[in-house]
DNA sequence: ATGGCTGTTATCCG
DNA sequence: CCGGATAACAGCCA
């Protein structure tokens, strides 16, 4: 998915041009990303909603909604995520509804659009993925005792451990291979057996990766319109600029394999863990 | 053209 | 519990 700083990005552009706006006729055309909940019902409810705040936590977009006065004036709570080829952007209500919609509503005059080819995403009530999301990399709690302590009794590699959301949220696999490269530790190297010193390096790396994904991002001018390509990474309709530079272009290491390292000229690798490709250094990433 | 790859995560097994 | 494998899905690329 988006990662994220993909999915900080979009919010920083949604966040404004959603708030406030009501929802309207909303239309369900994929049943799996909105699961367990029922389109009939899901539309339903959505139905007259006035978006009042979007906000992010972890990869999720945070939808908080109040209902219609009419239906009570209660609050309903939506949460997206835009799993591997989400998409979410507003259009003219008369461009065609994209391919691969998932879902979309009218929007003060516009139409709110969540595409997904993949339909890994989500878009639905239900707020238990929520559950067991470790702290934002910016959260004060995510220091290096805090990752060392958790990290302690597992000896899976570290590059899959972090992958996991409940240690800490955000990274996928491309920030992952990145903070790994710039804290220099080894993909493969056992999580329980990271030293403090290598944790002290692998929190800012994590946040400095993130932050700097994030900053690029909100700097790139986008359009919403959903009928570019793709941007490099960020995952939104882009005008056609494609002034984006090509993602491997911004990587020390993801998708580099083969390519010089940017730091020593050692050749990248690509290895596979829990099923997933990893890059690395094996120069600048030795175990310890 | 066939097979392998893709930014995620939930679930099912041993 | 932990951890590995698989599934969900469509498209792109060699």
């Amino acid at each position: 998915m988006p990662e994220l700083p993909e999915v900080e990005v979009l919010l920083r552009h949604l966040k404004p041009q959603l708030e406030g706006r009501v929802i309207g006729s909303p239309c369900i055309l994929q049943a799996r990303p909105i699961r367990p909940d029922v389109p009939r019902s899901l539309a339903s409810a959505l139905q007259g909603c006035r978006i009042n705040t979007l906000s992010r936590r972890s990869k999720f977009l945070i939808f908080d909604l109040a209902t219609p006065p009419e239906r009570g004036r209660g609050s309903l709570r939506i949460l997206g995520h835009l799993g591997m080829t989400g998409r979410m952007f507003l259009q003219p209500l008369d461009v065609p509804i994209p391919k691969h919609t998932v879902l979309h509503f009218s929007a003060t005059g516009e139409r709110f659009v969540f595409q997904d080819v993949r339909r890994f995403g989500r878009f639905t009530s239900d707020l238990s993925s929520l559950q067991d999301l470790g702290p934002e990399p910016w959260d004060a709690a995510f220091t290096p005792r805090y990752l060392r302590d958790l990290l302690q009794k597992s000896k899976q590699a570290i590059k899959v451990r972090l992958l996991d959301q409940s240690i800490v949220c955000g990274l996928g696999n491309i920030y992952v291979a990145e903070a790994l490269f710039r804290s220099g530790i080894d993909p493969r190297t056992a999580a329980g057996s990271l030293t403090q010193a290598q944790c002290e390096r692998l929190v800012p790396a994590i946040q400095n990766c993130l932050q700097e994904a994030v900053k690029l991002g909100a700097s790139l001018a986008l359009g919403f319109d959903g009928t570019g390509s793709r941007d490099g990474l960020f995952y939104y309709g882009s005008d056609g600029e494609e002034e984006a530079t090509p993602a491997p272009e911004r990587f020390q290491v993801y998708d580099r394999a083969g390519s010089p390292c940017r730091q020593c000229n050692s050749v990248i690798q690509r290895i596979v863990q829990a099923a997933r490709s990893t890059f690395y250094c094996p120069h600048c990433q030795r175990r310890r």
